[in-house]
DNA sequence: GGAGATACATAGGATTCCTATGTAAAGTGG
DNA sequence: CCACTTTACATAGGAATCCTATGTATCTCC
């Protein structure tokens, strides 16, 4: 099949996998978008909401969306920054810790599934295709964060 | 940073960085969706919608929808099916090729470039995260097709 | 010929994101 | 201290992508 080593192929290529492998995940996992805030959330701890945007890869606008939705259901919580009036600290709720956990479980479970499918697949290999979009992406800033979980 | 050898957290972590590729690609370059059926019907050859939704991985309905848009566009056409009237023959028409032809090429400059910025990252690796992002999808059937440009 | 399977279309709605724009609070120079 | 600009968020409105449910015509097979 399909072992091209053309950069414009295997860039395609490359653009229909991830698309149909991030479509096949939210049908089958019914992970909602703000999930993977949290785990945003959980590398950079408490953050404001542009600088979660910006970590995330997202709009301000988008991203104002996506915490009042993890606020609602009790994922995140916003406490007011100490010195700047304006702006609000985004942080984990314990709950928010639970639901992170059981997502990557999930994630975990899942691409499991498939590697025990497929046994000449490795970790290694796993972690190239994780390197490989990670760097196919502009990357925002590569600050620091917290830990946890 | 993120070296993590659980599958679990790779998981997670391709899984956002999927979701990330294709947001990016979407905004920065501005390819529809239904772009990348182009692709599938290159590969595959004239098709029905159903085995296209198939192929694609989408449901039949979906499908439905992006074969119109590709129709409407000027893409594809359908035609009857020999034998059996309830099916249509959807096909690539010559500026359905000229578009495949012109995604391509802009997938291609878009990775080429950020390949540029990263010399670290061989078309080995892309291939190898093709590769994986191939397995991690149920995969649905890999008939052979037919070719072209 | 009639029951069930198959191919496709349509209807209606959920999700995810973006652009444009408004509002309040910080900084900044005079 | 006072405009003026910048920064942080929120809201409004809409576009794109997909799905489930369902209807209609056609094919298959007994």
């Amino acid at each position: 099949m399909p072992a091209a080593t053309d950069p414009s192929v295997l860039g395609g290529e490359l653009a229909t996998q991830a698309a149909r492998f991030v479509r096949t995940l939210r049908r089958e996992l019914d992970i909602p978008a703000s999930a993977r805030v949290l785990s945003v959330l959980d590398e950079h701890g408490p953050s404001g909401v542009t600088s979660l945007a910006s970590a995330y890869g997202c709009t301000q606008p988008t991203m104002s969306a996506l915490v009042a939705q993890l606020v609602e259901q009790g994922w995140t919580e916003k406490s007011p920054h100490p010195t700047d009036t304006r702006s609000t600290l985004v942080s984990l709720t314990p709950a928010g810790h639970s639901e992170l956990a059981r997502v990557r479980r999930l994630n975990g479970e899942h691409v499991a599934a498939r590697l025990a499918e497929h046994p000449t697949l490795t970790t290694a290999q796993l972690r190239t295709a994780v390197e490989v979009l990670r760097v196919l992406v502009p990357a925002p800033e590569t600050q620091t964060g917290s830990t946890s979980s």
